[in-house]
RNA sequence: ACAGCAGGUCGUUCUAUCGCUCCUCGUUUUGCGGGGGGAGGAAAGUCCGGGCAACGCAGAGCACCGUACUGCCGAAAGCGCAGAUAUCCGUGAGGGUAUAGUACUGGAACAGAAAAUAAAAAGUUCGCUUGGGUGUUUAUCCUCCUUCGCUUAAGCCUUGGAGGGUGAUAAGGGUGAAAAGGCAGGGUAAGAGCCUACCGGUGUGGAUGGCGACAUCCAUAGCCGUUCAGCUUGCGGGUUGCAAGACCAAAUAUACCGGGAAACGGGGGUUGCUCGCCCUCACCUUGCUGUCUGAAGCUUUGGCGAAGGACAGCUUUAAUCCCGGAGGGUAGGUCGCUUAGAUAAAUGAUAGAAGUGUUCUUCGGAACAUACAGAACCUGGCUUACAGACCGGCUGCCAUA
RNA sequence: GGGCUAUUAACUCAGUGGUUUAGAGUGCUACCUUGACAGGGUAGAAGUCACAGGUUCGAAUCCAGUAUAGCCCA
């Protein structure tokens, strides 16, 4: 039985991870979301990472980034069986990041249909990854 | 009741499911379970303070910055409360703004005669005297017209006027943001605080009230100027800030460049400067010269190009040592840090119900909306944003009911 | 989180220590010069001095507020 829980050993912190992530990862988007995720082997129990951000550009005052930001997780929280299954120990690692591009803030639907869109995509893509380590 | 004034308080609530973070207990081991805590009046802007931390710390003077009516509160503040004076807005309840001192120095565009010393362009006046002359230093009046009288006439004399010259004047007019007390009488050729009375204001002395700023009254003096800045005086201020700072861990290479190592000298510390003092031979600042760079753009591809910026030399070389730059490495954790306490940063998501407001209504209800806004060391003020609700005061002219 | 700057013509910058005219270079427009360009010369246009307040007779300038852009820190 899956909880759905998201905690801090979940999240993306490490600044040299994040550092590493923008300047080599790849890109998915469905507006309004980009998705940057780059493959990062690891023994961890929960080697899937992930960080969410708003660019302050487009908001202006702390509580509209903070709430595109708890919408943005809570969607990736309930959604993100569709990335790795159940047993996401068996997956191999990845960093991701989740970045709000657009300028109006949107309703929790429509956010969350963007999310599993994404992780339907990125899910598509990662064991074509897993492959190709695996022919080398 | 309506319209308004100032002040104060609040600024959504409940249920279910799934989550986040911190503390604690138990089990035990990358966790699980029980219990408990988890945004604001502005958490915001960072405009003033205080705590705390690092650097620094014989002393004196100067500079610089801030501030400036009075009393009280306060750790302190450019804060708050209560008041004083002046001025503006409002019918009013009330609200806004300003406030040390003026000895000295400078300024007040344009316009205007003049902008605070002085002078006087137009205007006003031009008197006394038969005349000479005086007023007034030179000069001692000149020209024209009119009129009474005398005379043949020239001319003499008288009245009035115009222009010029000379002297007096700053009242009125006009200019301006601002024109040097107001009004009346006297005075004068015309005028003027030139003189006088009253009023206003200033200084000095006194009385009363008030803790005080100040207010009221009396006497007296001279006859009275605004504003801005410098300046002076009192008071306060070391600088930088929790990314301060302390400890631990991890990792690497010192390659290269520059400077210094004589000690009459140079430099540094002393919170910015000087003296004095101390220390040291690491460097800092300024100036000059030179080189490089340099946006938009132009170009015949050579260059041109404002402001600005950087570097070097003025100060010997090598070894060695020291220092700085540069390069390389690490960029993790704990404390600081909090009865909210994170560190890519929690305080949430979904569904339903209630409350409130607006609109529609078949009066059953339905739809929409539910402000400003999110802690990052703590804290006192200020400022800015804010749907609405409540509380008790106060005011009302044009027409309040 | 904290500490700081700036905003003036299409672009890059002056300016003012309060009033007179908001200037310079480049670019733009027109004309002259040339057989024609470039270059040169002459003339001209172009500004809510970021926004909305206050002080003042008068604000690009002084005062506080708002907005936008940018810089620094371990």
């Amino acid at each position: 039985m899956n909880r759905n829980t998201l905690g801090s050993n979940e999240r993306l912190k490490s600044e040299k991870s994040i550092t590493a992530l923008f300047e080599a990862g790849k890109i998915l988007s469905v507006f309004p979301i980009r998705l940057i995720y780059k493959p990062h082997p690891t023994s961890e129990k929960f080697p899937v990472k992930v960080g969410f951000a708003v660019p302050k550009k487009n908001f202006k005052h702390a509580v509209d980034r903070n709430l595109l930001k708890r919408r943005m997780r809570e969607a990736y929280r309930l959604n993100k069986t569709i990335l790795f299954g159940e047993d996401q120990n068996a997956f191999p690692g990845i960093d991701i990041m989740l970045i709000y591009q657009g300028n109006k803030p949107e309703e929790f639907v429509k956010i969350s249909e963007c999310i599993k869109e994404l992780l339907k995509k990125l899910s598509i893509r990662i064991p074509a990854a897993k492959d190709h380590a695996n022919r080398q």
